[in-house]
DNA sequence: ATGGTCGGCAACCGA
C-alpha cells in the first residue's frame, strides 16, 4: 500500500505543528504541500529532522512555494514546468516507488478580467504538454495538489451565487478538462461519483462552520493507477487544531 | 449579506 497526500498550507511555517502531528499520527508515504511562502534558504528543514522523511521544495518570498515530503526514497526530481517562466515555486515532480508525483500548485487567476486569469489558463494548457512530453497513459503519474477550480456544481456550495469565480467558470472548466482529458482519473470521484466533498473553506464569514467549502484540492492519476486506487478521503481533524489553514489533508491510498 | 479573515511583511497584496 502507498499512501498519498495534499495539504494547501497557507504558510507551512504557520502550519508546522499541523504538518508534523499530521505526518507522525498518518504517516502517509507522500506528502505534497502547496503556499509554502517560504524562501528555500529559510525553509524548516530542521523541524523535520528523524521525522522519516525527506523534503524537496521551492519556494519565494511571501507567495506561493511546494514541498514533497516523502519516506521512501526519492529516485528523481525535477522543478517547474520546462518552458518559460517555469514558476518553479508551483510544481515539483518527483518519481518515488516508481510513481510519478507531480505536486502542482496551479495559479488562482486573481479575476477573470485579469492578465492572471490568462496566465492561469496557460499554466492548464503547459502543464497538458508536460504531461504529454514526459509520459504514457500506461505509466504510473498522480497529479495532486491546489488546482484553484472546482469543477462540477456539487463541488461548491452555492453554485449560482460562485458562478463567474476565478475558479468556477467555464474557461476554467474547458482548460482543466482539457488537462484532465489527456488521461486523468479523478480519484475522489472514482469512489464517490455525487457525495459532497470539500477541501476549502474560506476563512471569512464563518464559512467553515456553516460548511460553506469548495472542492478545489484534487487527485488525479493515470489509468493503472486508478485501478490500484482502494481509498480516497479528506482528513479534517487539523481544522479543529488552533490556527489551521483553509485547506484541509487530502488523501489517496493505493494497492501497490 | 458585494462583507468577511488570514499570512507575509511592514503598505498593502494575494487568496
Amino acid at each position: 500500500m502507498i499512501k498519498i497526500a495534499t495539504f494547501n498550507a497557507n504558510s507551512i511555517r504557520s502550519r508546522l505543528e499541523i504538518v508534523k502531528d499530521w505526518l507522525s499520527n498518518n504517516r502517509p508515504d507522500v506528502l505534497c504541500v502547496q503556499e509554502t511562502k517560504v524562501q528555500d534558504k529559510d525553509f524548516p528543514l530542521d523541524e523535520f529532522a528523524g521525522s522519516g522523511y525527506d523534503i524537496v521544495f521551492r519556494g519565494q518570498k511571501s507567495y506561493n512555494g511546494v514541498a514533497t515530503f516523502s519516506r521512501l526514497p526519492i529516485e528523481e526530481v525535477e522543478y517547474g514546468l520546462d518552458d518559460e517562466p517555469k514558476d518553479e515555486p508551483r510544481i515539483i515532480r518527483t518519481k518515488i516507488k516508481g510513481i510519478n508525483i507531480v505536486n502542482t500548485y496551479v495559479p488562482q487567476g486573481n479575476s477573470p478580467e485579469s492578465d492572471k486569469f490568462q496566465y492561469k489558463l496557460q499554466w492548464y494548457a503547459r502543464l497538458k504538454r508536460y504531461f504529454a512530453k514526459r509520459f504514457t497513459t500506461d505509466d504510473m503519474v498522480a497529479w495532486l495538489g491546489d488546482m484553484n477550480v472546482a469543477p462540477t456544481d456539487i463541488d461548491v456550495h452555492n453554485p449560482a451565487a460562485l458562478l463567474g469565480h476565478v475558479c468556477f467558470r467555464p474557461e476554467v472548466w474547458e482548460a482543466f478538462a482539457d488537462v484532465k482529458s489527456w488521461g486523468f482519473t479523478d480519484i475522489l470521484r472514482k469512489h464517490y461519483p455525487e457525495e459532497i466533498i470539500y477541501t476549502f473553506w474560506d476563512y471569512r464569514g464563518g464559512s467553515y462552520h456553516n460548511n460553506r467549502g469548495w472542492r478545489i484540492d484534487h487527485i488525479l492519476t493515470t489509468p493503472p493507477l486508478a485501478a490500484k486506487s482502494i481509498k480516497c478521503y479528506v482528513d479534517k481533524t487539523p481544522r479543529e487544531q488552533e490556527k489551521p489553514s483553509d485547506h484541509t489533508f487530502f488523501v489517496a491510498e493505493f494497492d501497490i
